[in-house]
DNA sequence: GCTGTGCGTAAGCAATCACTAACCGTTAGT
DNA sequence: ACTAACGGTTAGTGATTGCTTACGCACAGC
């Protein structure tokens, strides 16, 4: 899975597998080891551990040396642009939207806005 | 790419993929028909097609025929799943974050609730 | 020092996935 | 009816990916 590692692969990238999300969600309840995730999903520790690896070079997970173990703790970086993107789509999404709106009197008359009209046929 | 096609993949499996996040970013945009999008994207219009569904599939776009297209436009529905889903990791992230603050007085002497420590340290 | 526990990493493998070319149905214009 | 444009679908292919086992290092307890 090292083969997978790009430096800095994207959020999206990283949250884009089931397992993934899984264990961002439970480092995200509460940090934790890699071998107490491990222990509540059905696969094997070395495949947490590379999990980990691709969420932390995404910026979404962070660990330290705890003893033996290490503690894995949300990066709310990678949630900002994750956050970030999301918005952007959502403003590009409702911006269409209420373009269309505003257009709502004009609708049957300026058939040649096609980008605007669509979006109001869509709602 | 139809063996990929499960029937409602959740739209986080849908914008793991550089590909169909840059689709949807054009959609997100202005909505848009197929033959559009593959002219700006370096990859083949059935290949456009095929993400398409999987994005559709996964609820977050529709289509609807004009004339021999078919314009695809965001649906909001899907943007909505996935805020949901990030306001949960933000909030169970920001919650022990929280924890952590309002233990900030008494956090070198109560060592023995690890959880909350790590997140303030990490901070 | 020895032993046990925890975990990162590498290598290998099977399954999955993103791509292409080809095919064909639908729509629109002449 | 013919032609062109559009786009969904299929099948095939090479690349990618998520998993496993094995190895070895670090830490902690005795």
């Amino acid at each position: 899975m090292i083969a997978y590692a790009q430096p800095n692969p994207s959020p999206w990238d990283a949250l884009g597998d089931p397992t993934r999300r899984a264990i961002f969600r439970r480092i995200a309840d509460a940090p934790c080891a890699v071998g107490e995730i491990a222990r509540t999903l059905p696969i094997s520790r070395p495949a947490v551990s590379q999990h980990l690896r691709i969420l932390k070079d995404a910026g979404l997970v962070s660990d330290r040396a705890e003893g033996t173990r290490r503690i894995y703790t949300v990066d709310v970086g990678g949630l900002a642009k994750l956050r970030a993107d999301l918005d952007a789509f959502w403003t590009g999404a409702l911006g269409a939207f209420k373009a269309a709106a505003e257009r709502d009197v004009d609708a049957h008359d300026q058939d040649t806005n096609d980008k605007e009209t669509d979006e109001q046929e869509k709602s």
